[in-house]
DNA sequence: CGAGTTGTTGAGACACAGTCTCAATTGTGG
DNA sequence: CCACAATTGAGACTGTGTCTCAACAACTCG
């Protein structure tokens, strides 16, 4: 997803088209894999790009419900979003240099629903992650860039 | 799991059988649900255990590494823990009144080796959490008992 | 059983994520 | 161009988790 596509999204949703949203936008659609807040925060603050911690934040939040980005929660505990574009999907996270990629609800949905069967829950969220190496990584590639600012 | 579970586990491992993991133990023992530090730690004060936080804290890792408990992330975003007895599962976790079931890793294996093949990712870790009501819940039971204290 | 060794502890400082308030600012529709 | 409402930044605040360090208490060994 690039710039354009997230300022078109704010803008269908009917949110403000401001400057410190532009800028973000901007930010996020030059990421590879995944960010944190605090990520974005920093590299604000680098290119003296005068948003605020909160606007960061609030605009994650925002970008979020629009399904612009998921957040992932990391094997460390922390949090960390990705651009993403379909609706329902999970992830696979390189463990190494970050990257993301985006897997399609198939088959889980029958694991889903075996398990409400097999507990009587009425299982109405779920949250997939995988964690590991891309193929890249998996090689040992040097090229395989860690990701970062 | 019950407290001398608890403390065997501690106690195998060569963890010292410390007055303060004792009184965890048992609080850790005595809930139904998950927990999270913050309740541990408030129940401790309250019940002038005298268990400082850092211990908590402490304890809950080391338990975790020894697979007598595993955080869980919430959809909130925080992280809460369950005893849990076996080494790799999933939870379902009931919204309402955070009941937890444990769910094998059977039939989620395949959906897990089938991503990895279309990827080309080496998955090495994979998390699954599931959100809704549990049978109790869903029912609408006034007896379904909201976890706490 | 008594002493030494070493793992463990509590207090509090600290780091960090995320939320909230509020006055000042800025898009946007008219 | 104006007025109004949404948005913003600064900073206070909350909560979670980590770290340090001196005091302490389990286990071990004699």
């Amino acid at each position: 997803m690039d710039t354009p596509s997230i300022v078109t999204a704010l803008d269908r949703a009917g949110y403000r088209l401001t400057e410190p949203r532009r800028s973000l936008a901007a930010l996020i659609a030059g990421r590879a894999g995944h960010f944190t807040a605090g990520d974005l925060i920093a590299e604000a603050r680098a290119r003296r790009l005068g948003v605020g911690r909160a606007t960061v934040f609030r605009t994650l939040e925002v970008l979020e419900t629009l399904g612009a980005v998921e957040r992932l929660d990391l094997l460390s505990g922390g949090h960390a979003y990705v651009v993403c574009q379909r609706a329902h999907h999970h992830h696979v996270v390189c463990t190494q240099c970050g990257r993301t990629n985006e897997i399609d609800d198939g088959d889980l949905r029958a694991v889903v629903n075996e398990i409400a069967r097999r507990t009587g829950y009425r299982v109405d969220d779920h949250r997939l992650e995988l964690f590991g190496l891309c193929p890249a990584c998996a090689a040992g590639q040097p090229g395989a860039t860690t990701v970062s600012a």
